[in-house]
DNA sequence: CGTAATTTTCAGAAATTTCTGAAATATCGA
DNA sequence: TCGATATTTCAGAAATTTCTGAAAATTACG
């Protein structure tokens, strides 16, 4: 592997933690290595770097295409792909985040409503069906979330994500956004009560 | 598997999902019988409704407590113990989310801080080193964010999900939270960019 | 075209994970 | 203590996933 110590180590670590986010160690390493990398790398450049086989890392790569987590790039007078991670380290928060939702949510969410179509009247599923449909309520909430924080650009957003709960103190029991004038100059202390 | 047909593609779904989730199929099936059952579940139950040996119900019940997502209950008279899920949905989702932030994001966390710590000055790790920092960074600011959002009950952390990103208008460019005393009445329309 | 460079596919090998039955251990109450 | 009941452990079997080298397919360009 022809990294540097620091490197290596970040690399692996990504390997290692590959297989807790639903990838594989190869995928994790080839990741790491993009990212961490100045310059696009092609295929044989991440042989070396990662110390796989070169059909190892075409299914890697194609892999994390199918993640839209590398983007393919070219260069001039050269025919080999090479790839790179986004330079916006937001951007692929946000991509991870709709994939992983896609593939970890929304198969979920949809069997939920098929299960709440089919179901009839067993008075064995009654309880069943109130759990389920409690499930898809709050899968609901969840996700109509998701969909109104994805539409803020990034600084709005990070933004929103700094001031945290602080924010909540705007937001009444009833859910209406109440004004509180004198929010802005001080901070009025344990407001809420405590968690 | 002695579960009603509703029941039994609940339990096969989540069996399918497990392996995105991060546990295995027997693992994902024993919570979703656990989940849908209005009564406490022994292993001889859940083998029963699951249909897999017992000593693999015994190892997934085992993996089902390191996540805190199980609880044990008794029955007077009967030394079995019986499992259940937490009644609250809402106390459910923040224990998966505990749990696989302490899975799949605080070690990265370590090992970021970790090798901020040990990097050394190669000339060839400068952009390495920025591109760490700038991850660690990241992921700082999302834990924060995560940490203030749990502490909140979950009554105000409800509605804080349901305003959605409305709330967003009342957190200016610079991110302090600015009073606009006519948010109560009437929403501005079209206030902020199209995302 | 033809051919050299590059990428992808895929069958089987290797590694890892999951699952089981049998044995070991633990717990309760007589 | 003993024995009946309940749970856990664990070695090996079964299943699944990952990895590789070799072959096939694709592509660029003379």
């Amino acid at each position: 592997m022809k990294l540097t110590p620091l490197q290596r180590e970040f690399v692996l670590h990504f390997g290692e933690m590959g297989s807790r986010w639903g990838i594989n160690r190869t995928v994790g390493q080839i990741y790491a290595a993009l990212f961490l990398s100045e310059e696009p790398l092609n295929a044989d450049e991440l042989v070396e770097r990662v110390g796989v086989s070169r059909s190892n890392v075409s299914m890697g790569l194609k892999e994390l295409q199918a993640w839209r987590l590398v983007r393919l790039k070219h260069k001039p007078g050269d025919r080999r792909d090479y790839f790179t991670t986004p330079d916006d380290i937001w951007e692929i928060v946000r991509t991870l985040i709709d994939e992983r939702k896609k593939r970890e949510i929304d198969p979920t969410l949809t069997k939920l409503r098929e299960l709440q179509m089919e179901a009839g009247d067993e008075p064995g599923d009654q309880h069943a069906q109130a759990k389920m449909a409690e499930m898809l309520e709050l899968i609901e909430l969840l996700t109509r979330w998701y969909d109104d924080m994805n539409k803020l650009e990034t600084e709005r957003l990070v933004n929103l994500l700094s001031v945290g709960s602080k924010i909540s103190g705007v937001v009444g029991k009833a859910g209406k956004i109440i004004p509180l004038p004198s929010m802005a100059k001080k901070q009025k202390k344990s407001k809420a009560k405590k968690g």
